[in-house]
RNA sequence: GCCAGCGUAGCUCAGUUGGCAGAGCAACUGAUUCGUAAUCAGUAGGUCAGGGGUUCGACUCCCCUCGCUGGCUCCA
């Protein structure tokens, strides 16, 4: 007996159809184009999947943002039934669709090559011309389970065993058939462009514990433009790879003879480094924190009482003198909290802010090292406040602002997340709940959108991380504020409370920049090597014509100098073009051409990097121009 | 640490089936005194990452170590 239902558009129009129905038949009529899929009641479904209530219907199209899912999705499956097709007896695990395209894993124990990908794209374009359909299959949990079981899928089966009862979907393309949730394109003939990227092993379940599979990455579009131009801005974003930058702006290098994870940092990276770290003091001064300097090694009977020697271990380096353990230090919170208890503290004293731009040392595993962003030794902008309980919302929300401000400053974009309780921690569960409360409170008194990381936060406390990207999207943690409870009871921290008791501090933990190293491999990247003037290692480079301007063009440097401005002067025999060219690829961003013209004049040419020729400036006009520029750090 | 790939002049990269180590740019020397992104000519530059093995013979094949790249795991 047919029923009838009612289904309303998004456009808020209403049909009333009878059933058997499905999103695909009512498309027919509506004379839609590049629909792949459905949005049942806010569910997204397979055109083909049948409607068995009154409901809202939209449509996906293939250029939106779920449309796009689904198509790399199920791209995923194409790869998966080529892989199979390709390599018999290749077990599959998962393949998902994530932010730039997909991936799938495979345990395959023949290892596959970059060959190997080409022609796994070749047999994926051939499904892709036989427009199979994706057709959805429903089966009880037994019956699926018996199915992978028998063609061997054991890692299909151990999924299953962690789904709910009742029914399953599998979805099945020719002789192909996975276990999925779906939806899907309606066949595979609706991948308009795809293209495999990398091959990378990938832990079953992402834990060490278990085997090692094979990733294929890759990624699709809904047209060959846009997949070209996706692959244009990876090359693009390769040209600003802080690695390759930094060889070539001369910034810092890293040696095999001098270890993995040590930079080096060359004359002009060690400038733009100490620029940032002036910039650092200042802005913690004016904030009310004070400087403190730390040792660079102390004594392994401090790092067992603070936690770190059982939690943090495996990440230290230790050394002897005369028979005596010290472990070299791989956070600066100690030393700080010595200076905290070298005294009698009042809460008249509260909040103390300890600043430090401590280099610590982490054994970091070989693989994970990653040019300056990932390395063993490097120095933090660390701060630690002391305060009293009623001052720690404040003093997390001071924290976010200072962030706000710095990043504002260097134009960078970021989101932010809050980490709680790891397995392996100290402290009581009480504590770790007030001082994630205490984060998450500042943060929405912040307003801030922030995501949640279960089980990500220090040994000693949750943490609030705000995460930057480098050119290739990737995300790397750089401030971060963390809230500790645990470290002042070890450390029997207390101040003298207003009734005259004693009471115990609060400690926040916080970077702001992070790591010098890192922070200075994404500013590299966002600013692609060409530096704003304030932070620019060689800001000024004077160019001169021939040989009778090099009185005047070392009496501008001579004079530029005393300003406080980095000047440097191109006195060589050869033509302008060259000069210019070669400022130009150093991203200097001002360079002063002298000629006999400008000596005539008492001037000099103003050539910018990023606009070309400005013409002629006294030499006060242009001071005034380039401090204006320095003072507002543009 | 794990999986895969890679390592040739300062840089970017050629190097055939195992048979004398190559180019461009940079450097150096000389000439050129020039006006807004490359003047011309010449010279020099190599433990083919390091070590071991196979071979008449190894940049090339095999093993180990170091380092790098892309991921995974872990982290600022």
């Amino acid at each position: 007996m047919a029923k009838e239902i009612s289904i309303t558009l998004e456009d808020g129009k209403q049909k009333t159809c009878s059933q058997p129905i499905n999103a695909g038949e009512i498309i027919k009529d509506l004379n839609l184009k590049k629909v792949v899929a459905a949005c049942f009641d806010g569910q997204p479904v397979d055109l083909t999947c049948p409607l068995e209530n009154s409901g809202t219907l939209a449509f996906i199209t293939l250029d939106s943002v779920q449309g796009r899912e689904i198509l790399r999705h199920s791209t995923a499956h194409i790869m998966a039934q080529a892989v199979t097709e390709l390599f018999p007896g290749t077990k599959l695990a998962i393949g998902p669709a994530i932010e730039e395209g997909f991936y799938y894993d495979f345990d395959c124990p023949q290892r596959f090559s970059e060959e190997d990908l080409i022609r796994i794209e070749k047999r994926m374009q051939e499904i892709i011309e036989q427009k199979l359909p994706f057709a959805r299959k429903m089966l009880d949990k037994k019956s699926a389970w018996d199915f992978f079981r028998q063609n061997g899928e054991i890692y299909k089966t151990e999924l299953i065993e962690e789904l709910q009862d009742g029914t399953i979907s599998l979805y099945q393309q020719g002789d192909f058939i996975d276990l999925c949730r779906g939806p899907h394109l309606p066949a595979t003939g609706w991948v308009p462009a795809f293209k495999l990227l990398s091959i990378a092993g990938a832990y079953w379940r992402g834990s060490e514990k278990n085997k090692m599979l094979q990733r294929i990455y890759g990624t699709a579009f809904a047209s060959a433009k846009e997949l070209a131009d996706y692959l244009h801005k990876i090359e693009e974003a390769q040209r600003r790879d802080h690695r390759k930058l930094g060889r070539e702006l001369d910034l810092f290098s890293f040696q095999e003879e001098a270890g993995a994870g040590l930079v080096i940092y060359h004359p002009k990276g060690a400038l733009l480094r100490a620029t940032l770290e002036e910039f650092e003091r200042k802005e913690h001064l004016k904030r009310g924190y004070q400087l403190a300097v730390g040792p660079q090694i102390l004594k392994l009977d401090l790092w067992k009482k603070s936690g770190h020697y059982d939690n943090y271990r495996e990440n230290m380096y230790f050394t002897e003198i005369e028979g005596e353990k010290y472990g070299i230090k791989p956070m600066n919170c100690l030393a700080h909290m010595l200076i905290y208890k070298s005294r009698l503290r009042s809460y008249r004293d509260l909040p103390l802010r300890y600043f430090e731009l401590g280099t610590v040392y982490r054994h970091e595993k070989s693989g994970v090292l990653h040019g300056l962003l990932r390395v063993r030794g490097f120095t933090q902008d660390d701060a630690h406040i002391l305060c009293t309980p009623d001052q720690l919302n404040d003093e997390i929300k001071g924290v976010i602002k200072f962030v706000q401000d710095v990043m504002a400053i260097f134009g960078f974009d970021y989101t932010m997340e809050i980490s709680t309780r790891p397995e392996k921690s100290i402290g009581s569960d009480q504590d770790w709940e007030r001082a994630t409360n205490a984060l998450m409170l500042a943060l929405r008194d912040t307003g801030l959108a922030f995501a949640i990381n279960e089980g990500d936060g220090a040994f000693y406390g949750p943490k609030i991380d705000v995460k930057l990207k480098d050119a290739l999207g990737r995300s790397w943690q750089c401030a971060t504020i963390q809230c500790d409870f645990t470290l002042p009871e070890r450390f029997d921290l207390k101040y003298i409370g207003a009734d005259g008791a004693e009471h115990r501090p609060v400690m926040l933990h916080r970077v702001i920049l992070g790591a010098l190293e890192r922070f200075m491999g994404v500013l590299i990247e966002h600013y692609a090597g060409a530096f704003p003037v304030w932070l620019a290692p060689e800001q000024v480079r004077i160019l001169t014509i021939t040989d009778a301007q090099k009185d005047y063009a070392q009496v501008v440097e001579s004079q530029l100098r005393e300003h406080g401005i980095r000047v440097s002067a191109d006195l060589r025999q050869e033509k302008i073009g060259l000069k210019i060219r070669e400022a130009q690829l150093e991203k200097i961003p001002y360079m002063l051409i002298a000629g006999n013209k400008e000596i005539a004049e008492q001037k000099v040419s103003v050539r910018s990097r990023k606009d070309g020729d400005l013409g002629g400036f006294s030499l006060y006009q242009f001071i005034d121009r380039i401090k204006q520029e320095i003072e507002g750090k543009k």
